[in-house]
DNA sequence: GATGAATGAGCATTCATTCAT
DNA sequence: CATGAATGAATGCTCATTCAT
C-alpha cells in the first residue's frame, strides 16, 4: 500500500463517517467529535485533509450531486424515445436512491443546507451542464413530436417531482410499496403527465 | 385591550419573528437573540410562553401544516368530480404557496427537522386524520371509475410531488414563470398522471 | 376565619412549601417556581409576605434555631445535676430531630449557606442569648464539681457533635438504630466524655 | 516537560483553583468563569479535562475523601490499644484538617451537595472499604475488652462527631483555641466516651 | 392582597477551529 | 501526516425579581 493509498483511505474513511451521519442527524446536528469518533481519525487528521466541517459536506454533496446526475444522463443517453427516455430517468433515479439511501438521504435534506450556496458556483456548473445536455436530447424528442415543449422547469418537476416526493418518504421507512412495485407507477405517470401537455 | 389580548398579542408577535428567522436562514442557524430582536421581546417573556426554541418551531410547524392541509381539504371537498377534484388540490397548494411564502419554505424545510419528530404524535395525527378525510373522497371517485385506485403514497407523489418540486424553485426565486402559469401545467400533468394508471 | 387570619395562613403555606424544598433539595437548587407550585401562591405573592428567597430562608432558619434552642434550653432547665443536664440536652435534641425532621435537615444543611451571614445579627444575638444561659446553668454544675470548666466550644462539641453526627445519618436513612437506641448510647457517652475532663 | 506532564500540571490547577472557589463560597456560588479566571485556563480547556463543573467537585470531593480516610486508616494501623487508637483518629483528623483548611472546609459543606448523590457508587464503595478495614482493627480491641461493641454508626459519631464539630468552628475562625488545645480535649474525651459503654 | 407576564443579567456548556509537539 | 490539548465566541436557557392590572 503506498502513501498515497493511505492517505486516500484515510480521507474515505472520514468521508464515510461524515455521511452516515449527515444522513442520520443532519448537517447541523453533526458535530465534528461524531465524525471523528466514527471515523476513528484525530481532529488534527480530519482539519489536515478538509479545510472545515462545511468543506466535508461540500465535498460529499458534490460526488452524490455528480453520482445521480451521472447516473441518470447515462440511462438517459442509452435510450432513443420519449417514453423510453422518461422511464430510463425514473427508473434510474429510483434505483440509485435504493442503492445509496444515505446519499440519497443528504441530498434530500440538505438541498438547503447553507453550505450548498457558497459552493453554487460549482453546483450550479454541475446543474447547468446536465440541464444542458439532457435538452439536447429532450429537444428531439420534442421536434418528434413525443415529448411536448415545456418550461424545464415544469418538466423536472413532473418527471423528479413525484420520484424524489415518494424516495423521501421510502428512506423514512414510511411506506409499504417496494422501490419496484413504485417504478411500476411513477414511470408511466410521468411519462402519462407530460403526454398531456402536448 | 385586556391583559389576555395583550398576551396573545406578545405570543404571536414571538411567532412571527421565530417564522421570518425560520424561513430566511433555518431553523439551525436562528438564535434565539435573533427572534428576540426582531419579536422585540426579552429573552423571558419567549420562555415565558414557549419553553423552548424547539417549541416555538413546532408550534409554528403545526399551525402551517394545519393551515395548507385546511386549505387543501376544503377545496377538494368543494368538487364532485376527479379531475375538479385533482386540479382543487393543485391550485389551492400553489396559492396557498404564493399567499404564505414564509409558512411554505418553513414547511419545505423543516420536513426533516429534529422537532418534527418529538412531535410526531400530534402531526401524526394530523396526517392521519386529513388523509382518512381525503380517502373518503377519493373512494367515491375510484369507485366511480374516475380515478385509479392506487397506493396512497403514490397518489400523492403524483399529485403533490411536482408542485412541491415546483414551489420549491419559485420560493428559491430560482423560475422565470409564475404561479398562474405552473398551475396551468401541474394540475392537467398531474390529472393525466392518475388517469393513466386506471 | 378574619383577614389576618387567611393572611397568616397563606405565610405559612409559603413557609411550609419553602422548608420542604429546602429539605428536600437544598436552597440553591430550590427556585422560586418550586416553591411557588407546592404552596399554591402566585409569584407575585410570595414577594408581597417576604421580600426575596433568600428572606424566606432566613425566617425558616430563624424559627428552626429558635425552636432547637428553646427546646434544649427548657429540657436542661428543668434539671438540677451535671448528668441529668447533659442528658437532657441530648435527649431534647435527638427527639427534636425525630419530630422535626425537615427543619433538622435544613439547619444541618444550610449552616454554610450564604443567607446565614446577612441574617448573622439576629442569629449571633440568638445564639449569644442562649449560651449566656446555658452558661449559667453550667457555671453552677462546674461550680458543684459536677462538669468540668472546658471552653465552652469543646463542651458543645462533645455534647452536640455526636448527637449532629448521628441524626445527619439518621436523616439520610442510612442506619438501622432508632432514635430512641441511640439515646441510650449518646447521652451516657457524653456525660462520660465531660466527666473525663474534670 | 513532556505533554503529560504539561496536561496534568494544568488538570491540577484546574482543580487548584476550583478547591479555592469552593472551599471560598460554595459549589452553587462558584461559576466556571471564577475557575476560569482563577485557574489561568480557557473554557474550553476546562471542559476538555473534566466534562462539567460538577465532575470538577465530584473529582475534587473523591480525592479529599480518600486523602482523609487514608490519613486516619494510616494513622489507626499504627496503634495497638484501644486508647492510642482513638487518640490517633482524633489527632490525625484534626491534623489534617489544620493542614488542609480548605479540603476539609470542601468535604465538611458538600456533604450534602447533589454530586455527592450521582458519584455514591464510589463513594460509597470509599467508606465502605474504609469502615471494613476500620472495623477489623476494632474487632480485635472489642475482643480484647479494651472497647466496647457498639453500632459502627454511634462509635463513628463518638469519635469524630466532637472533631467535625469542633473543627467547623475552627474553619469558619470562630474559636479561640488552637488545633493542639482542641486536641488535648477531644482525644481523651471520645476515648473516655467509649469506655463508658462497655 | 393577588396575579402572572415581563425583564435581563448571568450561567453552564458546546463546538468549530488552531497549533505545538 | 497525526495527535489532542487549548481556545473563546456564541448559544440556549434559568431564575430572582419587578410591576401593571
Amino acid at each position: 500500500m503506498s502513501r498515497d493509498d493511505a492517505t486516500n483511505r484515510r480521507r474515505q474513511a472520514i468521508l464515510d463517517a461524515a455521511l452516515e451521519c449527515f444522513s442520520a442527524v443532519g448537517y447541523d446536528q453533526t458535530t465534528l467529535a461524531d465524525i471523528r469518533a466514527r471515523a476513528g481519525a484525530s481532529t488534527g487528521s480530519i482539519y489536515h485533509h478538509f479545510g472545515s466541517k462545511e468543506q466535508i459536506a461540500r465535498s460529499l454533496y458534490l460526488d452524490a450531486l455528480r453520482a445521480t446526475q451521472d447516473n441518470g444522463m447515462a440511462a438517459l443517453l442509452r435510450t432513443r424515445t420519449g417514453r423510453t427516455g422518461i422511464y430510463a430517468l425514473v427508473h434510474s433515479y429510483l434505483d440509485w436512491v435504493e442503492a445509496n439511501p444515505d446519499r440519497a438521504r443528504f441530498l434530500l435534506w440538505m438541498r438547503h443546507a447553507e453550505f450548498v450556496s457558497p459552493g453554487e458556483a460549482e453546483i450550479g456548473d454541475l446543474n447547468a451542464d446536465v440541464q444542458r445536455r439532457a435538452q439536447e436530447w429532450f429537444a428531439r424528442r420534442i421536434a418528434d413530436g413525443e415529448l411536448p415543449d415545456v418550461d424545464p422547469a415544469i418538466r423536472r418537476a413532473l418527471v423528479f417531482g413525484p420520484c424524489r416526493h415518494w424516495a423521501s418518504r421510502w428512506l423514512a421507512g414510511d411506506t409499504r410499496l417496494t422501490v419496484a412495485q413504485a417504478k411500476r407507477s411513477l414511470a408511466p405517470a410521468a411519462h402519462a403527465a407530460l403526454l398531456s401537455l402536448i
